[in-house]
RNA sequence: GGCGCCGUAGCCAAGUGGUAAGGCAGAGGUCUGCAAAACCUCUAUUCGCGAGUUCGAUUCUCGCCGGCGCCUCCA
């Protein structure tokens, strides 16, 4: 394991070292479902699933924690508006980003804890943060961390060199709550009515009320290593470039103030943003765009896996339409060149050929760049590049051997950017036709995909009878008559010829 | 005001103190009856602009211009 990652928390490169050889625990920051997670929050998740893998692939184990956020002042507004409780309310958004998670073959983390199943935990860390005079409750009853008697605070986001303009943002009153220093952030809140009605709020020793965000995170964190049984310290935190400060800022102090210990993590590792044509997205400018959009747009999941992963992770990235129609052609050749190598003909094993160095510099190549802070765009060349040479080879009649197939295979799965729709072709050999005769056939396919392959096979058929008495003109005719019905027809140069579905 | 990022071919995007990966698009070619697919060749003497350090800078430093992010619950 040579790994290494740009650490938010020192501002460099460093080696992962794991605490416990062989194993890495690791914690990325789920969303809020209170709606359908827009493609922006799935880069950052693109990323961290990216390094799930090829922590995976180097021989560790991975731990992976993601959180959802199923309690916030949003969702508490969304489910007072429809009268109904947050657990109702949140439930639909949990399923949908299961759903958009699998269309964009994210690894499954090993465990997704929701913030209301584990308010015991919280509220436990609320008390010894009381108790260790870290947290003081106000007037209202909310119950905030004092940051100045925490000196790490701002660490992590250089705060200590900052000189921070209260409500900069825009995003939030100042004077909303009664806190003793306008940058102690909220541990506990207490309940308002508004919580009582849809089920946001809970008991506690230091009155009624509701998690803070932050909280959250730490309480579930600290909560599964313990389960665990890995100590109180994670391996990696990983989430988006803001929550940097002040969520994950936040999660230290409250973490590193109960614990005793220096970090909650040792590894900190950010995201960049994704922008849709030039601007952030966001409900002013109405161009949230989600997985599900891109679904039904037919953006195929392996383009955009694709397309995301051309950008390293800590670069800004536009998402366009020029970007994903580029994506999608590269993605079909990738596949093209895929299903090639699998049906090819394969040298025995042992016996050594251009495939052998072909094979080790693939590996060698992706190795090397996703070690290097996770530089996909360079993995990605190198696959481009081995394609290329690969179908050189296959061009010039040397085939792999499996073991060039399997690294080639098992480096792919790490980025898993091959097209979801590869299109199975049937081989038509001339004169092995059906011996219907094309006047015989419908010229529009049966609506049953197994019908409607024996009908395109049958026609290319009989365009195989055709061309081989030179009826170039009723060949095309039924060439063209494929193509307007989404078959493809390709001629090998044995004379024999593929048809497959083309997917739009 | 503070902290920080970016500016590389028509578009997207890696990268290095020693002279520019990869993808898309474009042009020509090989193969083919013609296509498709695949392959080959070509497409930035140049990395926003200016100055400095250096034998040498796209890569380091400073300034400028342009774009962008965070600054208390946004991935």
């Amino acid at each position: 394991m040579a790994l290494r990652l740009y650490n938010t928390l020192t501002r460099r490169l460093e080696p992962l070292e794991p605490i416990r050889s062989g194993q890495v625990s690791m914690y990325t920051c789920g969303p809020t479902i209170w709606n359908y997670a827009h493609i922006g929050n799935f880069r950052t998740f693109l990323f961290e699933d990216l390094l799930r893998r090829w922590l995976e692939a180097s021989g560790l184990s991975v731990f992976h924690i993601m959180n959802l956020t199923d309690v916030d002042d949003r969702i508490i507004r969304e489910a007072s508006a429809r009268g109904t409780d947050i657990r109702s309310f949140t439930e639909p958004f949990a399923r949908a980003f299961f759903e958009d998670r699998d269309w964009l073959r994210l690894r499954p983390a090993h465990v997704y804890p929701r913030a209301t199943d584990f308010i015991d935990p919280m509220i436990a860390l609320v008390q010894g943060l009381m108790d260790r005079g870290f947290a003081y409750q106000g007037e209202d009853g909310s119950v905030y961390f004092a940051i100045d008697r925490f000196p790490a605070y701002g660490r992590l986001s250089q705060l200590d060199r900052r000189e921070l303009k209260a409500g900069a943002s825009g995003r939030i009153s100042a004077d909303e709550y009664d806190k003793e220093n306008a940058q102690d952030f909220v541990l506990w809140k207490a309940a308002r009515p508004e919580d009582e009605a849809v089920g946001a709020a809970w008991d506690a020793p230091f009155g009624r009320g509701r998690p803070g965000w932050h909280l959250e995170c730490s309480a579930m964190g600290l909560a599964l290593l313990e389960r665990e049984g890995l100590g109180p310290v994670l391996d990696i935190h990983a989430g988006g470039v803001d929550l940097i400060f002040p969520h994950h800022e936040d999660e230290i102090a409250q973490s590193c103030a109960y614990t005793g210990e220096a970090h909650f993590a040792r590894m900190w590792v950010h995201g960049e943003f994704l922008n849709v044509r030039g601007s952030k997205m966001s409900k002013r400018f109405g161009n949230i765009t989600t997985p599900r959009d891109l679904r039904e747009d037919g953006v195929d999941p392996g383009a955009l896996r694709l397309l995301l992963f051309q950008t390293h992770y800590r670069q800004k990235l536009d998402l366009t339409d020029d970007g994903l129609a580029a994506a999608r052609e590269g993605c079909r050749r990738l596949g093209e060149f895929d299903s090639r190598l699998r049906r090819s003909e394969t040298t025995p094993a042992g016996e050594e050929n251009d495939f052998t160095p072909w094979g080790r510099n693939l590996e060698q190549k992706v190795a090397g760049a996703l070690d290097d802070d996770l530089n996909a765009p360079e993995a990605v060349a190198a696959v481009f590049q081995a394609s290329r040479d690969g179908n050189r080879l296959l061009d010039l009649g040397i085939f792999p051997a499996a073991a060039d197939r399997d690294r080639w295979a098992r480096l792919l799965g790490v980025l898993d950017i091959l097209p979801a729709e590869a299109g199975a072709a049937a081989i038509v050999t001339p004169g092995g036709g059906s011996g219907v005769a094309a006047g015989a056939l419908s010229p529009s396919p049966p609506a049953d995909p197994a019908e409607a392959e024996a009908w395109a096979v049958a026609w290319a058929a009989a365009r195989a009878a055709a061309k081989g008495s030179k009826d170039y003109k009723e060949a095309d005719r039924i060439r063209a008559l494929l193509a307007g019905a989404g078959w493809e027809i390709r001629d090998a140069r044995d004379g024999r010829a593929e048809v497959r579905r083309v997917f739009p």
